[in-house]
DNA sequence: AGCACGCCGACT
DNA sequence: GTCGGCGTGCTC
């Protein structure tokens, strides 16, 4: 018998083995073959008959039985394809911790592939959402929790009393609830993407917590949305599938519009005041308007919180004096710009212009980035407010200075007030989800705040869509101007994107090898291949990045013409990455 | 002649 | 990803 095993490498094939007599192992178990000389772990994908003619042995299975199924290695090779990663790189990023040398384990029945008949996944919104999903779980006989990161694991195993897969438990508690779910016994198991693949019994209910949460897709294998993986699943297993977000990823709304889910809004949140702070020429000097400054004083006299939301320091260039954000006239994304280099430089196209000495809307000259990080805020915060605590971990402090995640691990309306001191940073975020990401934090910060409290949002953009949406508690009129406007450039869900990104010693080699990848995708019909740029200038390792934009078998377009490269990274000295759906 | 380093192919 | 072969070129 001959077993075929992928790795932890980037090669697409896998690698032929002797299964030696009276050695037995299934596919989607893992063993130990030596590679290169040495024994490495990989997974085995098939196991057939044949003469075993000038191969090396399997050495040992590292694990008593597979702990993948038949489904899940297909799921596995699709989810590679589209990728554009490895079978082995996938699959072994998606498999619980390997157990310690020599134990024992008690051996899990080899899952079986069960297909029942699709089911629409289902998107839920609503402040009712979680309560309806710890009902829903009441019922279900194996259901898989998957949340954004460790903390929100944690609390919804806490929440469910359910076992955890993620990286939060140790090694063997992993293996164990991994092993439990797979024969049965953990009625419910919480994790983050390393469970994606866990085996359940049938019926299973998949559930996706905060669906529009960019942490579903970090960088790093599996290179795949945890949406787009567990919506494959449930479709080849017959599961339900739960995506649950007060404000779901644009993509998933559309889809919901075009039938492909269905959608369930559970309860109207019952909603505070969403007020806006003007910051034109205040935050150079003050990082708090007149009406946050207002809300602190008002929530602390009533003996509440306040949390200022902090998002990342702001990179784009914006007119002081007007509000007008510089963007790129091809892409329409909000240009970054670097002080040290001197030029706008967009991110998607190579299009680069030299600062601009006044704002082509008002004429005004007072420009620059918006720059207020936790520290300075908390220091401006105790000047303005001393007999306040303010602080930046204790939660039990009256003002709270935190980044937007606080949201979630509060209680629903247990602050005050929520003042989110730059939302321009989010608006002007120098990718095409702008306007999404502040839709979700203002939603957030209006379900933290429940309807007594207060949320002000500082902007010098009032007016926008994304805004006056929120205020007015309308998912429909934040989509449909923000699905409009994707359709118009050319963005999610309508087209996909691909960003090929190359790292060299130096400038000159990581340019050539870059130019390299796109003269070999230029090719290709139907794709709009954007010029390379220089990313992070003036960085040890230089970076240059291209983008593609393409249809939705972009991937399958590209799998031929950047194959090569993807195999060969090293060389040429330069390291050739490839995201497709890049977040 | 002897050795260090880096490029490159190969890995079952 | 990682290993080792082997060529180049430097040093003793």
């Amino acid at each position: 018998m001959i077993a075929d095993v992928v790795f932890d490498i980037p090669l697409a094939r896998s690698f032929s083995y002797a299964l030696p007599d009276g050695m037995s192992v299934g596919v989607g178990q893992r063993v130990s073959a030596p590679l290169h000389g040495r024994a490495r772990v990989g997974m085995v994908v098939a196991v057939r008959e044949g003469e075993a003619v000038g191969l090396r042995a399997v050495e040992r299975p590292v694990e008593a039985a597979p702990i993948l199924s038949q489904a899940a290695l297909d799921i596995g090779r699709w989810a590679a394809e589209e990728s554009l990663s490895s079978l082995g790189s996938t699959l072994l990023s998606l498999v619980p911790p390997l157990p310690p040398a020599r134990a024992s384990e008690p051996i899990a029945p080899a899952p079986s592939l069960h297909a029942g008949p699709p089911i629409l996944p289902e998107l839920w919104t609503g402040v009712q959402r979680h309560a309806e999903l710890v009902n829903a779980l009441r019922e279900t006989r194996a259901a898989l929790v998957i949340a954004p990161d460790r903390d929100g694991a944690a609390r919804w195993a806490e929440r469910l009393e359910a076992a955890r897969l993620d990286s939060g438990e140790s090694p063997s508690a992993r293996r164990a609830a991994w092993l439990a779910a797979a024969r049965g016994r953990a009625r419910i198991v919480v994790g983050a993407r390393s469970a994606l693949l866990v085996p359940l019994p049938p019926p299973a209910t998949l559930v996706l917590l905060d669906e529009h949460d960019p942490a579903h897709k970090p960088p790093g294998a599996p290179r795949i949305h945890s949406r787009e993986l567990l919506v494959r699943r449930a479709a080849i297993e017959g599961s339900r599938l739960l995506l649950l977000s007060a404000t779901p990823s644009a993509e998933s709304w559309w889809r919901a519009d075009d039938h492909q889910y269905r959608r369930r809004a559970h309860g109207t949140d019952p909603w505070p005041e969403i007020a806006t702070g003007d910051t034109r020429g205040i935050l150079r000097n003050h990082p708090l308007t007149l009406p946050l400054t207002r809300a602190i004083e008002d929530t602390a006299r009533a003996g509440g919180k306040t949390a200022l939301i902090v998002t990342r320091r702001a990179a784009t260039l914006l007119c002081l004096e007007c509000g007008h954000v510089f963007r790129c006239p091809d892409c329409g994304v909000a240009l970054p710009y670097s002080r040290k280099e001197g030029l706008l430089r967009c991110p998607l196209c190579a299009r680069a212009e030299p600062l601009p000495e006044r704002c082509p809307g008002c004429g005004g000259h007072r420009l620059g980035p918006l720059g207020w990080d936790a520290e300075r805020i908390e220091a401006s915060v105790r000047r303005r407010f001393p007999k306040l605590t303010v602080s930046r971990t204790d939660p039990r402090s009256q003002v709270l200075i935190a980044p937007p995640g606080i949201l979630r691990a509060l209680p629903p309306a247990s602050l005050g007030a929520v003042g989110i001191v730059a939302l321009d940073s989010v608006l002007g975020a120098a990718d095409f989800r702008g306007g999404e990401r502040a839709f979700a934090l203002l939603w957030a910060a209006a379900e933290a705040t429940g309807p007594r409290g207060r949320v002000i949002a500082q902007t010098l953009h009032p007016q926008h869509y994304a805004i006056e949406a929120a205020q007015a508690q309308s998912r429909p009129a934040f989509y449909r101007q923000e699905i409009k406007l994707r359709a118009e450039l050319g963005y999610p869900p309508f087209r996909r994107l691909c960003a090929v990104s190359v790292r060299g010693k130096s400038e000159g080699e990581a340019r050539a090898l870059v130019a390299e990848c796109a003269h070999a995708v230029e090719g290709v019909p139907g794709l709009i291949v954007y010029p390379p740029a220089l990313r992070a200038p003036g960085a040890v390792l230089a970076r240059w990045q291209f983008v593609i934009k393409g249809p939705a078998e972009l991937p399958r377009l590209l799998a031929g013409p950047l194959g090569p490269f993807l195999e060969r990274r090293r060389r040429r000295a330069g390291m050739v990455e490839v995201e497709m759906d890049p977040i």
